[in-house]
DNA sequence: CAGTATCCTTTACGATACTG
DNA sequence: CAGTATCGTAAAGGATACTG
């Protein structure tokens, strides 16, 4: 079995797959790596796409999937200056792993809901 | 597509995927239902797998598994009291979800670090 | 044993303004 | 265009003590 668990807290710290995991389970690491599925962006599409993420947080999210090697940044000198975003061989394996959540996630929300509202009334 | 970008700030909080999904990629959820692979276990066992995590944590994810529908609470009056965790169907079918996630966490951390080293010295 | 209650710190995120 | 800087909020989590 992977050693994720029965961890020290020093040890939790420094477990390896934890580290990894905790960079991808964000709010938004998930969807950012999903609006790279069919190709590159640029930093103003990549914020429409989301939609309602923040420059600031989208910058930050962003520098964490690039220095864990799943997306490339890639610098267009200007002027304007164009910022282009693409899914790395490890990010589209995360893509891989990630999608079929999200999918089961769009199948399943009704029977969650359901199951939060019977919960709930008790 | 699923509809999970690109959303206003208002439909976004009302997305059922994220609903879901911000449920189950927190620091502990994950590694919860992992520890349930196996079969049922009791709070204190449970604490015990999960190593460092603490009881108003424990408590507070569990409950939050099981109102969405993951994990089923099982009482044994006492005394002195026991309370049994253990996945239903639907957890099963995040566990499957989750589990070659964190396998391949497993797999790629070393290649992940060396992608931080090399980010970092930049 | 399996929690609650209380308090505190950290982290993520949001809003807004400014810049090469 | 693609950020950075600054400030503030909110949610998650940690520490500790107490209880049916």
């Amino acid at each position: 079995m992977l050693q994720v668990t029965a961890l020290s807290k020093q040890d939790a710290e420094l477990c390896p797959v934890r580290q990894v995991l905790s960079k991808v389970t964000g709010k938004w690491q998930v969807l950012l790596v999903l609006a790279l599925e069919d190709g590159a962006l640029r930093f103003g599409a990549l914020k429409r796409t989301l939609g309602d993420i923040t420059q600031r947080v989208l910058t930050e999210n962003l520098r964490s999937l690039e220095r864990d090697g799943y997306v490339t940044r890639t610098v267009y000198a200007g002027p304007p200056v164009a910022v282009s975003y693409a899914l790395t061989p490890l990010g589209f394996q995360l893509l891989a792993l990630l999608k079929p959540l999200v999918i089961w996630a769009g199948e399943k929300h009704s029977d969650i809901a359901k199951s939060r509202e019977a919960y709930d009334v008790i």
